[in-house]
RNA sequence: CGGGGUGUAGCGCAGUCUGGCUAGCGCAUCUGGUUUGGGACCAGAGGGUCGUAGGUUCGAAUCCUAUCACCCCGACCA
């Protein structure tokens, strides 16, 4: 009778981390891959993780005043060339639109025709549609700041992909802010990238490690970028958002001027923001385990779900009654400012199919009620992260499902710091941070790495040796600012700070 | 775009090397029955132009040619 497996997702992340992924999401019905060539669906159960997340992001944008607006999909191609290096950054995964009409080529299919006279791209971000506009919004230093935020979707065109981690399409919200000096538009720069890692860390339950790219790793036309880099289960690193100090790189291109206070003519300070569904991967990949899907409370889709157990139609009444009671009292419970989300899941499956269903969609909290809980008022409770399960008396269950949801959420968060903290390792010499980087099995690489903290005296001197690893440098940690300056782990050259090293997604 | 691999029922696969009965198996689905605090069991049923197009042959899932799609490994990336 025993067929089923020991764990509901097979192979397990030891086994083959990467196929893993693909099944968690599947089992968890998340999104599946489309006709369209590296275009993914997102499913009910994803894309309702998504709006939560857009839910929470788009308060905090709000509270930093921030108001949301909408610019074409379409960016004509000149826009994109007027600024050098980021045409360089995103010319070669563009879709280009090129007609704008279909006619029947005479074998009962269809042909493009009615060339247009410039060809359109289908915006890979939009800073220089954005920008266009902002040329002609800001005319006086009165105008500034402008703090715009926009939920879009973007295409490049990638050669490889990945559900949610890399998709020739995906969803995302991109802030694009203009502001009267550098300085200011700094700030703005590190606030959001503070808001990115509020969000990660108290929402998601990533914690996350904020950083500076090199220039190497630069958004393509930024002068400055950080970024929030998170650890996954198999150690390698993942960016889970970006803030970049865009300069006068594109207020020059774009001729975004103003006139300061003295009347002088100045050109303005921009910046551009953005976090992805990608995020969807990064919470996979942090808190799944061999069973499926795990999700921090604080976003999960629904909160808990109640199983009704009974055997004939009348223990059935009995029992449904007990639990749309117990539904409308727990979700007259109010956190995070929402009511909890209840499901009742009283479709005609087997227990353990049902059981299995929703263990493997990651729902936090599992409410199983039958006869004997009725009959003792109380209600057995399953917790999804660590398997813990016992019977509760309901009035329990309802003045303490608060204080257990954020018990969940914070143990989440502390595993995946353990992780964090235990696979991350200051080194100061080539033949430990080989060893670090290199599997045992070449063939097919067992969970290995980390993040390397290391001195690193230029980019030039290490890239060799990251290709050869395929490591590459993710951030110079901020906290890391002021330590003192060391030697190039590699070179034995004077180095200012320590940089982040990892291989990545 | 380079190297490798795979396309057979909704999903996972066998059969291909060595061409030959009516193309099979597991899971899922449907029907009937037995079960029922837990991923059940028995019996039966439906479902395929074997990725596509040519070719060789008395005969092709199997051999040949072309083509498309997907997966893995590189180069590039949120």
């Amino acid at each position: 009778m025993n067929k089923a497996p020991k764990t509901a997702i097979q192979p397990t992340r030891a086994d083959d981390y990467p196929e893993w992924y693909q099944q968690v999401i599947k089992a968890a019905d998340l999104a599946e891959n489309s006709p369209v060539r590296g275009c993914m669906v997102i499913k009910p159960w994803g894309y309702a993780l998504w709006e939560n997340m857009q839910r929470v992001l788009d308060g905090m944008f709000k509270a930093t005043g921030h108001q949301n607006a909408y610019f074409p999909l379409f960016i004509p191609m000149s826009y994109l060339e007027k600024e050098a290096e980021h045409v360089e950054g995103f010319a070669k995964e563009c879709a280009v639109v090129t007609h704008h009409r279909l006619e029947p080529d005479g074998q009962g299919g269809l042909r493009p025709a009615g060339p247009l006279e410039e060809p359109l791209i289908v915006r890979p971000t939009s800073e220089t549609i954005i920008g266009a506009m902002y040329a002609k919004w800001v005319q006086s230093y009165r105008d500034l700041p402008i703090l715009i935020n926009q939920w879009a979707n973007v295409v490049r065109w990638e050669l490889r992909t990945r559900l949610f981690l890399r998709t020739a399409e995906f969803l995302w919200q991109e802030g694009h802010t203009v502001h009267a000096t550098a300085e200011e538009a700094m700030e703005e720069t590190r606030k959001m990238l503070d808001v990115y890692a509020d969000f990660a860390e108290n929402y998601m339950a990533v914690p996350v490690i904020k950083g500076e790219k090199t220039a190497g790793e630069r958004f393509p036309g930024a002068d400055m970028t950080l970024a929030i880099e998170a650890m996954m289960q198999d150690r390698k690193a993942l960016q889970a958002g970006t803030s970049h100090f865009l300069g006068q790189n594109f207020s020059k291109a774009q001729e975004i001027k103003f006139q300061d206070q003295s009347g002088n003519l100045a050109y303005a300070w921009t910046t551009s923001w953005g976090v992805s569904t990608r995020l969807v991967g990064a919470l996979i990949m942090t808190h799944s385990d061999d069973d499926g899907l795990v999700l921090p409370p604080r976003l999960a889709p629904s909160h808990a779900v109640i199983l009704p157990i009974y055997r004939d139609d009348a223990q059935r009444d009995e029992v449904l009654a007990y639990c749309r009671k117990l539904r409308s009292d727990l979700q007259s419970i109010t956190w995070d400012g929402q009511p909890l989300r209840i499901e009742i899941d009283d479709r005609d499956l087997r227990g353990g199919e049902k059981k299995w269903y929703h263990v493997k969609r990651g729902v936090p909290l599992r409410l199983e009620v039958g006869p004997k809980d009725l009959a003792q008022d109380a209600v057995f409770v399953a917790q999804r992260d660590n398997g813990e399960q016992k019977s509760m008396p309901r009035t329990a269950l309802l003045s303490d499902c608060i204080t257990i949801l954020q018990a969940m959420q914070d143990r989440l968060f502390q595993k995946a710091l353990d992780l964090q903290i235990k696979n991350t390792v200051e080194i100061d010499n080539e033949k430990d941070f080989r060893k670090l980087f290199t599997p045992k099995n070449a063939d097919s690489p067992e969970i290995h790495g980390g993040f390397a903290v290391c001195y690193f005296a230029s980019e030039e001197d290490v890239a060799p040796l990251l290709q050869e690893l395929k490591v590459t440098i993710r951030c110079l940690p901020l906290a890391n600012v002021d330590e003192p300056p060391g030697k190039c782990f590699l070179t034995g050259k004077p180095a200012a700070r320590r940089g982040i090293f990892a291989k990545a997604y």
